[in-house]
Order: C-alpha cells, then sequence, then structure tokens
DNA sequence: GTCTATAGGCAGATAGAC
DNA sequence: GTCTATCTGCCTATAGAC
C-alpha cells in the first residue's frame, strides 16, 4: 500500500473518533510512522486537504458498505434491521460507532469550512439517497421515499450520539424497534 | 450581574457555536471584557470547569425553554410541532441552532471527559423526560412513552445536523411532518 | 519521496502586583 | 476580585539536505 493511501486511512479513522481539531499532524504522523516532510509532500495545503480526501474515501467505504447491506436484503425493512444491529454489535465490542458516524467533524467544520460543508452534505445525501432507492423499490412514492429516508438518517445519527453519551447501546436498540414501525405503517397509506 | 454569571452565559453561546475545543479562552475574555486573571479566579481548574458550569446552566434554560411549550399546548403532537417550528424559524433568521443543541460538544468531549459525558447525558435525559411525561399524560403507557420520546430527542437531534450541514430547514421541515404521523399511529396500537 | 530542523503563533495555565 | 506579564508546550507549516 502506497504512503498517502496510508495516511488517508489512519487518519480518517483518528478524525472519526476525535474531530479535526482533536487530532493533530504529529499524532497522525506518529500513528503512520512516517514524517511531516512526507505528508506535506502528497498534501500541500495541509490538514484540511487531508480532510477533504478523508471524507472522499469515506464517501467510497460507506458506499461499499450501506449499499452491499440494502443489495442483500428484500426489503428496507430488513436491510435498516440487519445495519443497525451491526452498529449495535461493534459498539458493544469496540465500544466505539467509528466507521459509521462523522459527526464531530460536521459540528466543528459545517460553519467553518465551505469545501468541508459540502462533503459532508454529499456524505448524508449519499446515505439518504441509498434508503430512498430501497424504499421506492418497496412501492412507495418518490416523495413519501424521500421523507422516510431523510427521517431514517436523522434518527439513525441521533441515535448513535445518545448511545456515545449515555455509553449503552440502547438508544440505538429502542430506534430499531421503531423504525421498522414506521416503514410497516407508512405503508398502509 | 456578577462576572461569574456573565462568564458563563457568555461562554454558553459561544460552546454550543464554535464547539469546546474551538473556542480558545482568549476569545471568551475578549468576549466578556475580562482579563484571564479573573476567569481563573472564577473556575480554578480552568477551561474544562467553566465548560461544566456552562452545561448546567444549560440544563436549566432547557428546563425553562421546552417545558414551557410542554406546559403551553395540550397534547405531545401540538407540542413538539411548536418546538420544532420555532426552531425552524430561527434556523431561518439567524441561521444557527444555538440555543437548542449542543451535538459539537457531545461528540468532542464525551469519549475523553467523564464529567462532561455525565452532563451531557443528563440534558438529553432531561428533554426526553419531559417528553416522555407529556406522552404518558397523552395516554401512551410508560415503556412505550419511553421508546417514543427517545425517538423524538434522536431524530430532531439528527435532524438539527443534517439542517447545519446542508445549510436549509427542509429536514427539519420533513420531520416536522413525519414526527406527528408516528404520535397518530402509535395511539391507534 | 522522505527526512530533520526550525520557524512563528497561539493554546491553557500560573505568579504576583494592586 | 481584577489586572499584567510570562511560562511551557503544542500547533500547523516551511526550508532545505539527502
Amino acid at each position: 500500500m502506497d504512503t498517502k493511501s496510508l495516511i488517508i486511512d489512519i487518519a480518517t479513522s483518528l478524525f472519526q473518533q476525535k474531530g479535526y481539531i482533536g487530532v493533530g499532524l504529529n499524532e497522525i504522523l506518529k500513528a503512520c510512522n512516517i514524517s511531516k516532510g512526507s505528508l506535506y509532500h502528497h498534501f500541500p495545503n495541509g490538514k484540511e486537504e487531508l480532510l477533504i480526501a478523508c471524507l472522499q474515501s469515506l464517501n467510497e467505504a460507506i458506499t461499499l458498505d450501506i449499499e452491499e447491506i440494502f443489495k442483500r436484503y428484500p426489503t428496507t425493512y430488513e436491510a435498516s434491521h440487519a445495519m443497525i444491529e451491526k452498529m449495535i454489535v461493534h459498539f458493544e465490542t469496540e465500544g466505539t460507532l467509528t466507521g459509521y458516524t462523522f459527526s464531530s467533524i460536521v459540528s466543528e467544520m459545517a460553519s467553518l469550512s465551505e469545501p468541508v460543508r459540502k462533503a459532508c452534505s454529499d456524505l448524508y445525501n449519499k446515505m439518504q439517497g441509498i434508503y430512498a432507492d430501497k424504499l421506492t423499490a418497496d412501492g412507495f412514492a418518490k416523495e413519501k421515499a424521500g421523507s422516510i429516508a431523510l427521517m431514517m438518517t436523522a434518527s439513525i445519527e441521533g441515535g448513535m450520539m445518545l448511545c456515545l453519551t449515555q455509553k449503552a447501546s440502547e438508544p440505538l436498540k429502542v430506534i430499531l424497534q421503531v423504525l421498522p414501525t414506521i416503514l410497516k405503517e407508512s405503508l398502509n397509506k
């Protein structure tokens, strides 16, 4: 694996764990076992350029992960159930939700850097798009599918924040119960 | 107003806007027009002690604000509708959601400082408690009320994050439409 | 392409005068 | 109780050798 990919991989993980401001360049360098000169060779515009590269990499990883789950299961009900259950297992074994959320980056940077805000917005839209497509395939009208997809994104994101705050997986478990209810009841309309 | 209260008020607002790491002590001092010595007189343990005082102050402010709305309207449906609409108006006129969310602080600090995590957890629990009480008054069973209250907290929090990321109020508007649907459909069970 | 050395600035925190 | 002056350490970024 080349140095640039290594930097992106490790930095992505660190940014998700501690946020953009919370991770120093020195910490990234140490984790990668490279020098400062090397990093600035690959990312001449420094830390922010690296962050945007990480967000783009995340975008691809999310496509692979979520899309794979949503292709494997026949309905949105089953796919979202499997996805959230995967998050819960990860949280209960690892104690983190790294790989599923990047809320710390959004909170810090959305109002400070326009390119970063745009990259985060693209990420959320991509997730929502996957949900909405599946909902349309389920038989929902296009507009309704969009509304439910947004509700799913919001409640899962908020649920992850509650889990991290309470140091407990119960919030996501409750959402796991309530969310499919929404999907089923909405179908009867 | 005494200096200590002044510091807490201004720092609370700044922390909500930019997060804990995003606000420097010098910025707080400048906004308060006081000196560093004065701040350390009131908060000998520095910035983190100040943050915890701010979170406790926020806790009281939220009690006043949300509880007032939930007392004014007869049902959870109407109260939550009014509350979210208030957020949307604030976001469309001011461009911020300061005063309603502290997600940036949670994301940054929940895994780093146990006292801060506890203070944030208390805050979310208080909100959820207000919702759950109203839902019980609406006629929901205690456990069901708790589940829906959690779902409300998560989706509103996630919805605010989507609004800030997309620089648009549509996400909260969509939740405004979907959330009452959940409340009504759940009642028929 | 990677390294070391260092610049220049700002962070949080402290000491002691008044 | 508030002030100024100052300390130490870390931050991002750059320069230039190899």
